[in-house]
DNA sequence: GCAGGTCCCGTAAACGTTTACGACGATAAG
DNA sequence: CTTATCGTCGTAAACGTTTACGGGACCTGC
């Protein structure tokens, strides 16, 4: 015999009254509330997740869905671990696990949503990488499940998101750039059609409106976001007949290949070319030069999307009193030498053209 | 109504040989097993994951543990979702599902296995960033519960383990660098008890044994495996009065910190002091000097763990016909300018003393 | 015509929980 | 003393599946 039934016997209380005790349920005395959880502890008794499934319906657990294949998130490879982090810290303290989802790389995106939704094996789930038009929100919002987004999208529908301020980023990047006297400044991003790369693009061409400067599309690189995408942007660049004198990359670990292929051709990066870049590690500070780029802590951004889920899901809103959290999250810049050393150069050029 | 009892409504049958026909059992004629099919398809009937475990007493799901604190895994950041992917990837075939657990930071290791124990929630496990004496391993081997180790440890028992081959990467390695010339050679391994670092240093001695070198504890740098680490590493290789004139690194990305630590002392990495890495990204082929280091692919340790893990369970072990994997994987060289220029700097200083 | 075998299929129990419902005793109110 | 109220607890059904068991229909060989 195991389970509630084995300490119910040992007991000599009915089952029902051990499982009152335990949920917390009123209508059971002090006195037998207090032997049934000593008696539970002791004998290291842990309720049958499966069993209490069945009969509840549902599965304390929270998926969370990402795409494995690196380069196609728009983050690369080492995004999510971080998250994972700070969504553990906050599940954990409701007993809910994580079930890492991610879609295998010959599957559709939106078919691994359903078959996950049918098996009903999780509670609620965090979608990430949204797509600018994004079927499996569709999907989920139809289905009623309880979900948050990582990242906006254009699909309607009333569910919680959070996004990076990707935008803000962009245009307060380009900014600084052209506070600095650049004029003509490139732009990395995602070759994919993830959201970020489209709202990256959108602070970037709003800031050069508000400057001034016109649009070119030639000065949009679409590369992958990693070392490697960075080399290609930095060839992209090189090759450029009217070589911009800036570039924005949406993606920090971009910067080692870029800064490789820079110095490959005598190009010295913070000095000939200004760059600015994305996402926090201790990466930045530790490249030369320094790389100049906006921060955010992955472990907030797990908490907060733990929590913006959470406020949605009717057992566990009442500890998460934020209601639906549509929420654009800012980045903090941290200077580095990799653009800084060139707003004189720039002065200069400026000054005596 | 709901589920296999709707199906069998539906078809007039009951349960029981729906039930049958689903699970491809014999006794049900062709035409009945099409007809339940055809209609299982039809209203995209899924088990329930919650009843079927109830009923088999198993989960259908795999864990994965690992510590979510960057730096105390030995690998840093970017090793497990390559890991992650490989794993996923077996798994899906067996429509198994991976639950990752990492372990609350503020939790003990052997207590955090035992919850899952208790609890139920996985068929089979692995574990990864062993110690040397890992308590865990010892509980699951009591337990009887099917689990894989990523590294190995002293830790008895009958269980499968893979494991990087650290120690002839390490002996390699100091081979490759006293054949270049090198006598004074620094290793840099993580200041925990993980399993590999030991492993490593035990490489590295032996290899300093057969060339007739003298072991000194004082070259061995007990730092984080990030770029903090590397940078840290760096900085006591300098301070030393008679410096090293290479360095060992466990990790990749610590050559990031240790690039730049060199170059603001003047000390160019690759001519004075050489560098070897180790771990599979593309980063060593964008940094400057290119990093020489052992590579393996990382999704193919997941696969293999995953195949190893699945090898040890009897509802599967038909598929994996290996028996009881203990398997020390192998690791390529790939030769960067990180040591190779360094050759020639030593080979002159060998011969003009 | 009868024993034995084969092929399908239905019945019902079991897995470990939670929870609606009712029962019991004690106490309080009338 | 009767009746209502309250606090406590036991009973049993339900969640969706799988599977051991048995039974009916049909065929075979004597």
């Amino acid at each position: 015999m195991k389970g509630i039934k084995r300490l119910a016997q040992d007991l000599n209380i009915s089952i029902g009254t051990v499982s009152r005790a335990l949920n917390g349920k009123s209508d059971v005395s002090q006195e037998t509330r207090a032997r049934v959880m000593e008696a539970a502890a002791a004998m290291g008794y842990v309720p049958n997740q499966a069993g209490r499934s069945l009969r509840k319906g549902n599965t304390n657990a929270i998926g969370f869905i990402y795409e494995g294949e690196v380069g196609t998130t728009g983050h690369g490879d080492t995004f999510f671990l971080g998250v994972f982090s700070g969504v553990q810290d906050v599940l954990s303290r409701h007993h809910l696990d994580l079930v890492v989802l991610p879609c295998p790389r010959d599957d559709d995106p939106t078919e691994h949503v359903r078959r996950i939704m049918a098996r009903r094996m999780v509670d609620g789930l965090i979608v990430s990488a949204t797509r600018r038009k994004d079927s499996r929100i569709e999907l989920l919002n139809r289905a009623g499940i309880p979900f948050v987004a990582l990242g906006r999208s254009s699909t309607p529908g009333t569910y919680p998101w959070l996004d990076l301020d990707f935008a803000g980023v962009a245009g307060q990047a380009t900014d600084r750039m052209v506070a600095a006297g650049h004029r003509r400044i490139a732009v990395a991003v995602p070759s994919n059609d993830v959201n970020l790369g489209f709202v990256y693009l959108e602070g970037y061409k709003q800031a050069l409106a508000r400057h001034g400067i016109a649009f070119d599309p030639e000065l949009v690189l679409r590369v992958a976001s990693s070392e490697e995408g960075g080399y290609q942007a930095g060839h992209e660049l090189l090759s450029m007949d009217n070589r911009p004198t800036a570039v924005l990359l949406i993606y920090e670990l971009m910067a080692i290949g870029l800064y490789r292929r820079l110095n490959e051709a005598g190009v010295r990066p913070g000095r000939d070319v200004a760059v600015v870049g994305f996402r926090e590690s201790s990466l930045s500070r530790f490249l030369s030069p320094t790389l100049t780029s906006y921060r955010i802590s992955l472990r907030s951004v797990g908490v907060m999307l733990a929590e913006a889920l959470l406020a949605s899901m009717p057992d566990y809103a009442e500890h998460y009193p934020m209601g639906l959290v549509h929420r654009v999250l800012p980045l903090e810049l941290v200077e580095g030498e990799s653009d800084t050393t060139f707003v004189s150069a720039a002065g200069r050029r400026e000054r005596d053209p």
